[in-house]
DNA sequence: GACCAGGCACATC
DNA sequence: GATGTGCATGGT
């Protein structure tokens, strides 16, 4: 039942919004970066955080690992809470280099699960960031949930108001068919949805879901 | 000027 | 274990 209500959902935003073409970055590294630095943060603050990096010409592992703080703090200024994001990303480049000499190639051969519980280990990845990384930069068949996610699922009472980050996660993983394409595209259209229709505290009218049955009427969280 | 944005770690109870 | 709070910039 909860998969035949996915797939429609699915169909419903692909046939409204199209192909997302998600994760908007040219490399792995970059999606991982932009992972990290769109924590509670709009993507056109990452945007120009990650213009910064490029136009300073280290967005690389080994230049980003070297930098000084204070100078990588200034770069990703722009995209907010740019004291901790740099210590996050700096948590991230040094596993990178302790453990792995500094290559996201070296990071290929590792299980899904394993490299989950290694990122999920570096101090500032959450499961979010984490599962986006997985998805994105590593194509591995991971759901990814975010508080979009959230609310759209408990709006079409897909899962309770209280559930928490793996509770969602099995709901979708457990009821699509394990395709990186599917998973990939179909957190860009709950993204791309919930940017215009699932914002807190109001009500979704025009959203290509409201006719579904089960859609609950009320504020978002 | 208020509100919000593609989380996470940490303090406190 | 649950709940609250700090972190910050830039767009609407």
């Amino acid at each position: 039942m909860t998969a035949r209500r996915l797939d429609e959902i699915y169909k419903l935003l692909f046939r409204h919004f199209g192909p997302q073409a998600w994760w908007p970055g040219e490399t792995p590294f970059e999606i991982i970066i932009g992972a990290i630095l769109t924590q509670n943060t709009n993507w056109s603050n990452v945007e120009k955080a990650i213009a910064n990096l490029k136009s300073a010409g280290c967005l690389t592992p080994e230049r980003m690992h070297d930098m000084q703080i204070e100078k990588l703090a200034q770069l990703v200024r722009p995209s907010g809470y740019y004291k901790v994001k740099t210590a996050r990303l700096k948590n991230f480049l040094s596993w990178l280099c302790d453990n792995h000499h500094n290559r996201l190639q070296n990071l290929q051969n590792i299980r899904t699960d394993t490299l989950r519980q290694q990122l999920l280990a570096v101090k500032g990845i959450g499961p979010e960031t984490a599962d986006s990384i997985l998805l994105y930069a590593f194509n591995r068949q991971v759901f990814v949930v975010d508080a979009y996610t959230s609310r759209i699922a408990v709006r079409h009472q897909l899962i309770e108001p209280d559930h928490d980050y793996s509770g969602l996660q099995q709901l979708f993983q457990s009821n699509l068919p394990a395709d990186t394409v599917l998973f990939n595209e179909f957190h860009a259209l709950l993204v791309r949805l919930g940017k215009q229709f699932c914002k807190p505290k109001a009500r979704c009218a025009g959203c290509p879901l409201e006719k579904l049955p089960h859609t609950v009427d009320i504020e978002c969280l």
